[in-house]
DNA sequence: AAATGTATACGAAATAGTTCGTAGTTGCAA
DNA sequence: TTGCAACTACGAACTATTTCGTATACATTT
């Protein structure tokens, strides 16, 4: 099952802070959103309410009924998600060409010296096994 | 102006191909439906015709009308939408971190050697004009 | 025990995107 | 000059997603 963008900015702060009631969830979303420029429009407590009861249907996320405020935790794998994401977003931006999608990610100058070295190591490593394997 | 999903596979076929009618466009989304694993539903003829004319609308792309069959050409620059798209999902996706993309799409396996060399290549490009400039 | 604050549940409106039927036009061939 | 094939225009249905109002329950404070 893949995740709408309004879950998958869910998905990720549950991935990245933990298990988190509904309150939680609701502010974090709006605190990114004030960060944004411009701002996006303050997002209601029973829209994140709801978002989360569809996302447990789903079985995104589980919860935890045991207290008032119930508690839910990211159900699906951080990197399966992503990979599975891009992999369609590779092909209907790319046309499916994931060195294109890179060279574009890269291009802008964006990246840091120490993410540059980080993917360096990364593609002698694929290289190696290639040819080791 | 940011294109829909269906919007971005027509820019896709327009920037690859350059411009074409309704009829075209329409032929080409269904080939590469069928290509897929499970195929898509066929998209009927009037429902391109009704997005292309949305596109003109939005200024996704331009019509020449001086035919019988009008003929649309992409009005936005294939790098510049990629740019916008990849920035969007890479906020969404990967809470705004490249290198985790980046790491994520050539972590698979998926990449050809080919691919990686172009990679390196670029990185190398990037590190020189850092230390030069 | 009443009032208050904070929860969940859930229907339904609002919005965005996609799809197509139908009407009407145009060009061409019989 | 009639008929057919291919075209555009466009309303409206349909689907998916997001948003929120309202009802109701529970816990805490007064």
């Amino acid at each position: 099952m893949t995740p709408t963008e309004s879950e998958l900015a869910i998905l990720h702060l549950l991935w990245t802070r933990g298990p988190a009631t509904v309150r939680t969830v609701n502010e974090a979303l709006n605190e990114a959103n004030q960060e944004q420029d411009p701002p996006e429009k303050t997002i209601g407590y029973t829209t994140t309410l709801k978002l989360l009861q569809l996302m447990a249907e789903k079985g995104l996320v589980t919860r935890d009924e045991s207290q008032r405020s119930h508690v839910y935790t990211a159900a699906v794998a951080q990197e399966r998600t992503q990979r599975s994401l891009l992999g369609r977003f590779v092909t209907k931006a790319f046309g499916g060409s994931r060195s294109e999608l890179v060279l574009r990610a890269l291009g802008d100058g964006q990246a840091t010296p120490e993410e540059l070295a980080e993917i360096k190591q990364l593609i002698q490593k694929l290289e190696n096994d290639r040819t080791d394997g």
